[in-house]
DNA sequence: AATGAATGAGGGTTCATTCAT
DNA sequence: TATGAATGAACCCTCATTCAT
C-alpha cells in the first residue's frame, strides 16, 4: 500500500494549517510578536510538534513566504496578438489590482516580511518578496510595452524601460500601501482606493500617450 | 534662582541624547530588535538611569516618533498670491522630495514605526505618523488647488478634495518607499529616483489639467 | 523449524548495525553529544525501532563498551615454558602496543567511557573498563614475572605483585593517553609515540633487572 | 570614594564564587552534567544573575579552566647553579608530585576538560590545558637535562629533547591517571600512587644515566 | 541623579521517551 | 516489526523592570 504517500499527503496538510494559523498570527500580531510557543498554544500542540514540521521559527516565516509567492502569482493574461497593448495593459492592471484587494491579506504578509527583513543581514543581492512579485511582470510588460510602441501607440519620447520602471515603482509603492494600512482604515477607504486605482491607470494611460508632458 | 530651569534643561539634553541613540540602533537593527539594554550600554549609561527618562521602552519610541514628527514638518512655503498655483505647487513639490531624500533617515523612521504599530492597540482614530504629517499639507495643498481651480488652471470636472486625497496618497506610498529601501539600494538607485519624482510630478500636472482623461 | 534462531541471528545483526553507528558518532562528537535521535537518523530507522534493540540510550553505551571488551581482548601469547621469560614479556608487549595503535579507535572509546561514567552512579566495586581489560593481563603477566624470579632474572627485591601493578599502572596510562589524544594530533605524533613506546619498554625490563634503583 | 574598585572587587568575589560552585559541580557530575540552572539553584541565585558575571556556561567553563591554570603554575625551583643537577631534577619532580596530589582536584578538572573539549571544535594548534601545563615545565627541565649533559651526568646517546618528551609524556600520562581516578579509589590506592611516584622517578634517573639500555 | 544587583517572564530549542497504528 | 505523531522536561538565553544604595 502507498502507507508513505499517504502519510506524506497528511503531513503536508498538517504543514498547511501550520502555516495557516502563522499567517493568521502574523495579520494580528505583526512579525516581530510571531513566535512558536505562540503559535502552537493557538494550534493546540506543543511546540516540539511544531518542530518536527519546521526547522525553526524562520523556517515557518521564510515557508509562508514562499506559499504565498507560489499562490500569488500575478496574473499574466496571455499577450493575444490582435489585442490593442494599451486595452490589454489596462486590462492587465485591472486584473492585477482586483487580485491585491481580493488577496489584500497576502499582500499584507509579504509588506509585513519585507520591513521585517528589512535590517536582517540577507544574502546581498537578494531582493525582497515584492520585488520578486514585480519582477514577474517584467517580461510580460516589456512586451507589451514595446508592442505598443512598434504600433506608434505610445509617445515617441518614452523609453520603455524607464516607462516600466516608473509604472512597476509606482504600482508597487501603491500596492504595499494597500497591503500596510490598518484592516479597519481599509475598509472604510477601500471605495476611495479603488477610485484612486481607476484614476492610476488613467494616468498611466495618458502618461504613456503623452509622455508626461502637458499637451 | 534658576536652577529648576537649568536642570530641566539638562535633562532635556540627556533625553535628545538618548533618543539621538534610539533612532541609530532602530536604523541599523529594525524596531523589533530595538531594546533598552542595549541602548544603555551604548549610551554607557545604566538602564535605570534611562528609566529616570522615559517610563518604559514604548515610550522611548514615541518620543522618537514625536520629535521626529516636530522636526520634520513639512516645508510649507508662504503661499504668495501672484504666484502662479500650479507653479507653486511643482516647487513646493520639489522642495517637499529634496526634504524626504535629504532627511532619509526620519522617513525611514517613521515607515519603520507605522508598520511596528500596526498591529499593536491604540487609541482609535489615532492615525499613523506618516498621516499625520501628510494632514499638515493638506490645508496648504486645499488652498493651493481652491485658488489654481478658480483660475480655471484646472480641468473643471476634478473635485479638490478627490484630487488632494488622489496626489497625498500616492505621495505618501512613494515616499513610504523611499524611506522603506534598503540602504544599499537606495544608494544604487537614488538618480532613478530622483528622476521618477520628476515624472511623478509631471504626472501630477497632467491630471490637474486634463482630469485623468485622454484627451 | 529454525524460525527463531532466524529472527535472533537478524537481531543480533541489527544490534551490531546500531552499535558500529554508535561508536561512529562517539568518535566524532563526544559521549555528551552522543544521542538517540540523531543516531536513528544517521541509521535510517525511527528512535522507536531503536528502543525495540536497546532500553534507552545509556543501554546502548552499555552493550557498545561490552562489545569492544569481548572483541578488544588482550593478545595474550600462549606461555611457552622453555622461553625466556624477559623476551616473552618484550614480546608481549610489543603486540599489546601493536594492538592498541591498530584499534585506537576502541581505546578511545573505552577512555571516553571511563571519563564519561566516572561520575555517574553505578555498583561500587564496579571497575572502568580500563581496568577490567588490564585485569585480563595480570595472571599472565603474574605467571611471567614469576618465572622470571625463579630464573633469577629480575632483581631481588622486586616483588612481583609491586613490578605487576607498577608497570600496568604506566601501561594504562599511557595507552589512555595514546586513546585520548585528538586524532590529527596523533598522526603526527604517531613515530614520537611508538619511539616512546620502545623507550618505555626498555625501562621497564630496566626495572626489572635492576629493581629501579642505580647500579 | 573608590567606590567602582569596592564594587569591582565585589565583583571578583562573587565570579570567585561562581567558580567554586562550578567547580564542585564539574567534579561531582562531570563536564556534560555542568549547566547553569542547577548551578544557580546551587548558588540560590537566579540564572540571569549569572549571566551578568558570565556571558554563558562556555565562558563559566574557560574562566575556570583559566583560574586553575594561574593558580596551578607548575612549581618551578630556582635553578640553583652549585646543585647537581639530577639531584635537583628529583627533587622538583617530588614537589610537582606532591602539588598534583595535594590538588588533585584541579588536576581532575583540568583532564575533565580535556576530555571534554576533544571532540568540540576549536582553533587548530590550541592545545590541552595540560599540555599548556607541561609546557611550561619545558624550558626549567631543558636546561636542567642540558646542564647534566654537560656534566657528563647523563648517559651520552640521550638526547635532550627526546628525553624530555619521553619523561613529560609519561609523566603527563601519570598525571592525568591520578586526575581521573575515582576519588573512592584514589583514597584506597594513595599508598600505592605514592609508591610508584618514587619507583617512576628511580626509572627516570635510571634511563638519564643509562640511556635505557641494560648495563 | 545614577547605578549595581537581582529577578520574573517568556521565547528558542533539544532530547528521551511513550502511544497508537 | 516498524514507524509517524506527540509530548514533558529541561536547558539555553534575553529582556523589561524593580529595589536598595
Amino acid at each position: 500500500m502507498d502507507k508513505a504517500a499517504y502519510f506524506e499527503q497528511l503531513r503536508q496538510k498538517r504543514r498547511n494549517d501550520i502555516l495557516d494559523a502563522a499567517q493568521d498570527m502574523i495579520l494580528q500580531q505583526g512579525m516581530d510578536d510571531f513566535n512558536i510557543q505562540q503559535l502552537a498554544r493557538k494550534l493546540d500542540l506543543s511546540t516540539v510538534t511544531l518542530y518536527k514540521y519546521f526547522k525553526n521559527s524562520e523556517d515557518i516565516a521564510l515557508a509562508l513566504q514562499e506559499r504565498i509567492l507560489e499562490t500569488q502569482k500575478p496574473p499574466l493574461p496571455k499577450l493575444v496578438s490582435d489585442c490593442n497593448p494599451l486595452t490589454l495593459f489596462s486590462d492587465f492592471h485591472r486584473v492585477l489590482y482586483r487580485d491585491v484587494l481580493k488577496n489584500r491579506e497576502r499582500v499584507t504578509l509579504l509588506a509585513l516580511f519585507e520591513t521585517y527583513l528589512r535590517n536582517k543581514p540577507h544574502p546581498t543581492g537578494e531582493r525582497s518578496a515584492f520585488w520578486t512579485y514585480a519582477s514577474q511582470i517584467r517580461h510580460f510588460m516589456e512586451q507589451l510595452l514595446e508592442k505598443a510602441q512598434s504600433q506608434g501607440l505610445i509617445f515617441g519620447s518614452v523609453s520603455t524601460d524607464d516607462a516600466f520602471d516608473f509604472i512597476m515603482s509606482l504600482n508597487v509603492a501603491f500596492i504595499r500601501q494597500i497591503g500596510l494600512m490598518e484592516d479597519e482604515c481599509f475598509k472604510l477607504e477601500e471605495k476611495t482606493i479603488k477610485r484612486q486605482i481607476e484614476q492610476l491607470l488613467d494616468l498611466f494611460l495618458l502618461y504613456l500617450k503623452t509622455g508626461g508632458t502637458t499637451p
